[in-house]
DNA sequence: CGCATTTCGGATCGATCGATGCAGAAACGG
DNA sequence: CCGTTTCTGCATCGATCGATCCGAAATGCG
């Protein structure tokens, strides 16, 4: 059985998927959906709207690849982060990450998953409701990683998974918010360091 | 000398002005900027564009006029937080204000000031400029407080006030993103008592 | 080669964007 | 009544929005 890489008939594609897609990624990154046209899109992607549309759909479903590209990409940090084996380790290398993330040199500053679409009119309500979706998976995955902190004891079994997770979010998201603001690394840095010297806050 | 009230020759308005800007506010706070049409904020303001341009100027005026609204009236909790006798108390209030406005049943989720215009194209680029004016206005407040607060030794005279309002700030802004996925009040509320309960977290 | 298939560039679609022009209506001071 | 001033409704502006259509170009296959 072959890997399916056989080639298709037809004129072969003339730019590289993958690379487009991280162009277009850095354009919402910074602009958000709905301050990022098809034009500035496909300019900075190199490519005609005719071959956007072949590769992606339309700007919705790019929308929602380059989001996949982030969490995959940015924002893998997270899956990193849960893996570590307590849970201040995991929130220590949450907010560096969100910090390192939403602060990046060479980069838009902030959270695609936050400044994305916010708050959007109508036609973009699609783009605003795969954001809640997206902060809310990673709500639940740190709650749940909460969870089983407590089971295994490195939490006090008073504690509130749910509340915790909701603490970090909370504090990682007022992180990206200043990162989009401008605000630097070290200072955030800063914020996330005073916020673990009190772990966890209950 | 009359109080400037008199009244101009010429036809009067056919509307409040104030109860425009309102309704545009509202509009505003729920879509972001870009989100808002000048169609949607005309129709919800009741009034034609004619009307609006010669009352407010242009859209980023009416956004800025909005604005002013938004922080003498839905934000004027923090002018209020910031009279609180102690540091403890100021942060309570703040963020007792900030889950209440990014909560109110009736009326948009989320913080005007966050969600107006994070991220934003080319054309949208003032009122962005507005909201960061804006977010480092209110964070340079509560620096200011906080070093009253260290000269009054009420808190410890090696706290470093900036890292403070950062901190605080941070959770302001992650509490008012969480509200606009639709996160409850009382959720929200617990995660800002949870916070309270190790301050200052330094 | 001819043929099927796919992608390409360029033109263009109707709709909507923010913003204005203009004629007439409605108020004023005299 | 007048003339002046301001506001309003309607039409419309050029630009841009996201999205398509079409003919030419480029491949694999026979």
């Amino acid at each position: 059985m072959e890997t399916g890489q056989r080639r298709p008939t037809g004129r072969p594609r003339g730019f590289d998927a993958d690379e487009a897609l991280e162009r277009a990624l850095l354009v919402f990154w910074e602009r958000g959906y709905e301050g990022a046209s098809l034009a500035t899109l496909t300019d900075a992607m190199g490519i005609s709207t005719t071959s956007m549309y072949a590769a992606f759909g339309n700007k919705e479903e790019l929308f929602r690849k380059a989001l996949e590209r982030y969490t995959e990409g940015p924002s893998a940090y997270l899956d990193r982060a849960l893996e570590e084996p307590t849970a201040l380790g995991v929130v220590t290398a949450l907010l560096a990450g969100t910090v390192r993330t939403t602060t990046r040199p060479a980069g838009p500053n902030g959270c695609l998953g936050v400044q994305g679409a916010l708050a959007t009119g109508d036609s973009s309500r699609g783009a605003r409701d795969l954001l809640v979706a997206w902060r809310d998976s990673g709500y639940s995955r740190i709650r749940e990683r909460f969870e089983r902190a407590v089971d295994d004891g490195d939490l006090p079994p008073e504690t509130d998974p749910a509340l915790l997770a909701r603490y970090v979010t909370a504090l990682a998201y007022g992180i990206a918010v200043q990162a989009a603001g401008g605000v630097g690394r070290d200072e955030l840095q800063d914020v996330a360091d005073a916020a673990l010297r009190t772990w966890p806050p209950c």
